[in-house]
DNA sequence: GCCAACGTTGGC
DNA sequence: GCCAACGTTGGC
């Protein structure tokens, strides 16, 4: 099993949002980088565990877990011409984006904020600390996991 | 709102 | 293939 970070941006799509949803699960479609796609269509599998981060907003930070509950399949949001992921290179046969589904497992008690996260020599390697990370989809070794849900 | 860091685009 | 210009991300 392996261990993930996704960012979302609270007001387009928080925790509790996430929360509301039936089954508490959500296509985490919209992703257009290549390498976050490579995560996505190629190394994320069922069961995997995610760390829920808000990003851009007051409290940047971890606020719950998911997992994933669908491996990566075609985002077909780029098929749409409507959609404001379209992306007319992307086709059904030829596919570019990927996306995986997500259900919540549950919600933090508090945010684990970005600037805590900073604060742990443990958590240096982490790609979220790392200057000019923009990564929207990065990987969490399991004792990077384990510490930071133990800071809760 | 500012701006640094980064990815992408397109002219050449 | 280089690289300047531009757009986006995201912390602060």
């Amino acid at each position: 099993m392996k261990y993930w970070l996704m960012k979302s941006e609270p007001e387009a799509f928080g925790i509790d949002d996430l929360a509301n949803r039936p089954d508490q699960t959500e296509p985490w479609d919209g992703v257009r980088n290549y390498q976050a796609r490579n995560m996505l269509r190629d190394e994320m599998k069922v069961g995997d565990e995610v760390l829920f981060y808000h990003s851009n907003c007051k409290e940047p930070g971890v606020v719950g877990i998911a997992r994933i509950v669908k491996a990566g399949y075609p985002d077909d949001t780029a098929f749409n011409p409507d959609s404001k992921y379209h992306d007319p290179k992307s086709t059904a046969d030829r596919p570019i984006w990927y996306r995986v589904d997500v259900a919540l497992v549950r919600k933090l008690k508090r945010t684990i904020g970005l600037s805590e996260l900073k604060l742990y020599p443990e958590l240096a390697d982490l790609a979220l600390v790392r200057k000019g990370n923009r990564l929207s989809v990065m990987p969490v070794g399991e004792a990077e996991y384990r510490f930071i849900l133990e800071l809760e």
